[in-house]
DNA sequence: TCATTAAGTATGC
DNA sequence: GCATACTTAATGA
């Protein structure tokens, strides 16, 4: 995912990180707030970190999970506007924030980084295209076509095994609009089925067609 | 071994 | 029938 990008965008990462301010850090704390403007290009470097949109209910809308090497909040940079989701660690994250006013002067002198967060920010529009196809699914097809499609739909981790989730019930509902029961129930489903073995924290995905049967 | 957090389950709206 | 809250289990300090 973002670990190719960062890997053919080899100067420019570099270049973001050395124009950054060093920022640390603890599973659970916020990063930026939704509609805040002071955010800036935040580059993470260690870690990971998850976008939502909170609702005054206390439940909240998983946009997606990165992970480090990432890049976050480069939408309110090109438009100027507030920054569209929260940002909050999941784990101990180390960032790089570069102020908005840099990466502008930056981006005007260097089409390659422009390029490279074009290209982050279209991951991103196919991810959120990805999750509006899935309106119309109920809870245990939709679960069923994010374990079989989670790279693409919003969940940008380097595990090293492809087929393994790393997602606990709860964010998973998240992302799904529905509660965490729901997942377990359906997950239980798939796992006596065969499809899946499930592990705290982490979902291995071992029948990729009985899944996509689901969602047909 | 204890504290923290994820997962499982029951109950009440 | 679903969400909330309570219980149990697992993990890491």
């Amino acid at each position: 995912m973002f670990s190719n990008k960062t890997e053919q965008y080899k100067a420019e990462w570099q270049q973001l990180i050395q124009a950054g301010m060093k920022r640390k850090y603890k599973a659970g704390d916020v990063i930026y707030i939704q509609g805040g403007k002071e955010a800036g290009l935040v580059c993470i470097t260690k870690g990971r970190v998850k976008n939502c949109i909170y609702f005054s209910n206390g439940s909240e809308k998983l946009i997606c999970i990165l992970e480090a090497p990432s890049i976050t909040g480069e939408t309110s940079i090109i438009d100027d506007k507030g920054s569209i989701v929260s940002t909050e660690a999941l784990t101990d994250t180390e960032v790089f924030v570069v102020s908005t006013s840099t990466i502008k002067k930056m981006l005007e002198q260097n089409p390659r980084l422009m390029m490279f967060l074009l290209e982050c920010n279209a991951e991103k529009m196919r991810a959120l295209q990805f999750q509006a196809e899935n309106i119309r699914l109920n809870t245990r097809q939709k679960l069923a076509r994010l374990l079989i499609n989670f790279q693409v739909s919003g969940v940008h981790t380097k595990g090293t095994e492809t087929n393994v989730i790393t997602m606990t019930h709860e964010q998973l509902a998240d992302f799904l609009g529905t509660t965490r029961p729901k997942i377990t129930e359906a997950l239980n489903e798939f796992e006596k089925e065969g499809y899946i073995k499930k592990n705290r924290g982490s979902i291995k995905i071992l029948k990729y067609d009985g899944l996509a049967a689901i969602c047909r």
